[in-house]
DNA sequence: GCATGTGAAAATCTTCACAGCA
DNA sequence: TGCTGTGAAGATTTTCACATGC
């Protein structure tokens, strides 16, 4: 099955094993099975060797899967081996807790600009980046940053996408709660935290 | 089509609708086609309309949508018509950006309690809240609040849900970056930042 | 024996085409 | 004519069952 298209899914599911995989380095073991990996980050079994089989032979029958080989390869996959030049776009609330969050540096991103429009903000340092100016996002192509995360009000989100993409930004994390426009050959994932909420009532049992 | 079982995929974009239709209200305008609702969120005409037959009857054919008659029906389908008690466990930098957050009172869900670990913000106050202490998450019950957003320490995280779920919790919003074991009744919905950005990279054109 | 890898079956979800109504 | 509502077709994804290799 080596040679066919991935599936989506397997590709959204790639992050989370590679999460729970990061995790199980800190034990003492070099190998696990996949009905383990499925208990551990709550999945099946069937899944997770569908997964990995449509990039080639990762574990050995009857033994199991070796946990660095793993991380190697699905790195590889996502191409999480490289270091990604990232950008802030708004040091509010959010873009605060973005900047604090250490997650992101294990999968090689690393944010190295930020930027407002506010002129309180603009100078200060942010997690030890300074913050410049939002008219400055020309510079991103020159300093070969070509990932943004978007934490901006609504209103702007749209026109400051556009502005990202004219400075050659190749994807886009967007956190604000609206639908944007791209050109195709840029990837964009929005989250918006209330969508998520949103339909926890639905499935929250009353009793 | 009317009584077969409801898609979890056609739950996770009624939010989604909702959200632009409630954009919409700000518009001089009654009615809305599925082909104008379409482009307006980033999704194409079928896609809507069969999202939508599943409840019913939801327009008129020849003519469209009423936006207000949609939004109440959706609100009422993701049991977003009553206001819905949630804590924020975690007064940490995300936990703050949550809690500025307006996004979340359209939907109707209304902040009550706050709590964290750290004698430091234990007493303070974050939007109005008053911090408390996190040992006291069994008063959760009599206070009739039965969803939680979960923003802690991958350390605590599994231990505090359980507590959590001794306390009545129905739902819990997880932004802690790991699995974590719940009953069935109870729902659970992990956002990890780093996920999302996690697969970017992979559909990121070179070029 | 034990765990992986994978075709095939089953389930789920999306797209289409068009009947039916305003 | 224009747009909704929906059965059916098509595509995708998940689950299964078991052949294969250690």
């Amino acid at each position: 099955m080596r040679y066919h298209k991935i599936p989506d899914e397997t590709i959204r599911r790639l992050p989370i094993y590679l999460r729970g995989l990061q995790f199980l380095l800190a034990q003492p073991r070099e190998r696990i099975s996949s009905r383990e990996l499925a208990e551990f980050i709550g999945t099946n079994p069937w899944q997770i060797r569908k997964d990995f089989s449509y990039f080639g032979d990762f574990g050995t029958p009857g033994v199991g899967y070796g946990i660095e080989k793993l991380i190697t390869h699905i790195k590889r996959i996502l191409k999480l081996d490289v270091i990604h030049k990232t950008a802030l776009i708004g040091a509010g609330n959010l873009g605060t807790a973005v900047m604090a969050y250490q997650g992101f540096k294990v999968y090689g991103f690393d944010i190295v600009a930020a930027f407002d429009s506010s002129t309180k903000k603009i100078g200060k340092k942010i997690n030890n980046i300074v913050i410049e100016d939002i008219s400055n996002l020309s510079s991103l192509k020159r300093r070969k940053i070509n990932l943004a995360v978007l934490a901006i009000p609504r209103e702007s989100a749209q026109e400051t996408a556009d502005k990202l993409v004219k400075a050659g930004i190749k994807g886009i994390l967007n956190f604000s709660p609206c639908y944007i426009t791209v050109p195709k050959k840029i990837k964009i994932i929005t989250i918006d935290i209330a969508m998520d909420l949103a339909r926890m009532p639905y499935y929250m049992t009353t009793s």
